[in-house]
DNA sequence: GTCGTTGCAAAGCGTTTGCAGCCTA
DNA sequence: TAGGCTGCAAACGCTTTGCAACGAC
């Protein structure tokens, strides 16, 4: 079978209009989002959401592995959608946006010390996206 | 010549009781140090030192170059010893440490997206340092 | 009706800043 | 002595939490 998406998240507890709202800005983001971003976006559809609700919200789905933080040193951290393939990012200088990166080589473990257990590992770029750039 | 490192910050302004102790435990630190931990370890040799100072004096320093930022995601920022050899961070998810990997490879650069521009790169590793892992 | 969920406001946490007094040069 | 430096406390921005009202089931 393929790795399908989770196109919801598992354990959501009721169904509400906030979560609603909230779960549509993440799921049609093409990239990761900021809680402030997500706010402002599930405003639009749902005037009254408080921020409180969109942490609530996302901390349930990050531990649900619905989604999944993004973090960029000396940023807000910003989310997108859980279950996708091991890859990393590219954060431009330029125009601030977070790009996927698909490669990776996991040889990276291999740079700690000895006796070290490595279980994970990041990978960041930066630099100048390929609109910047040009 | 070997590349030494910089003894003292270049500008550091007036030379006071508090600098100096605070500059005496980032040159004694064998890894990146939190605001907080700097102040505690200062403190032993400088008591009444403020937390307000140590930030004072790292920002400073940063801008100098004597000192760089070593940013966790999720974390406190530490610090460290500028003018070091290009290398990357370990953090141990048990203890919280945070450690210096001396080793790199430069080709993740080349996984960046064709036209992307890469000039820099962070390797994050994540797991269990020597000690927490016996 | 129950009890999970929400918005608000207050509290935390790390960091910065205003200010009056201190101390280096 | 002048003006940079310091400690204190208040202010900040982001995130979490306490609480009473709300609303999904």
């Amino acid at each position: 079978m393929a790795p399908s998406r989770n196109p919801q998240p598992e354990s959501s507890g009721r169904s509400t209009r906030q979560k609603r709202s909230i779960r549509q800005v993440l799921a049609n983001a093409d990239r990761p989002l900021t809680p402030q971003e997500i706010l402002t976006e599930a405003q639009l559809d749902c005037p009254g959401l408080g921020i409180a609700t969109v942490y609530r919200a996302i901390r349930a789905w990050v531990e649900d592995g619905w989604i999944a933080p993004v973090e960029i040193p000396g940023q807000p951290d910003r989310f997108e959608l859980g279950g996708k393939r091991h890859h990393h990012h590219f954060h431009c200088r330029s125009c601030g946006l977070v790009f996927e990166v698909e490669r990776c080589d996991s040889r990276v473990a291999a740079f700690a010390p000895p006796d070290f257990v490595v279980d994970d590992h990041e990978i960041l770029l930066y630099g100048r996206c390929a609109s910047c750039a040009s």
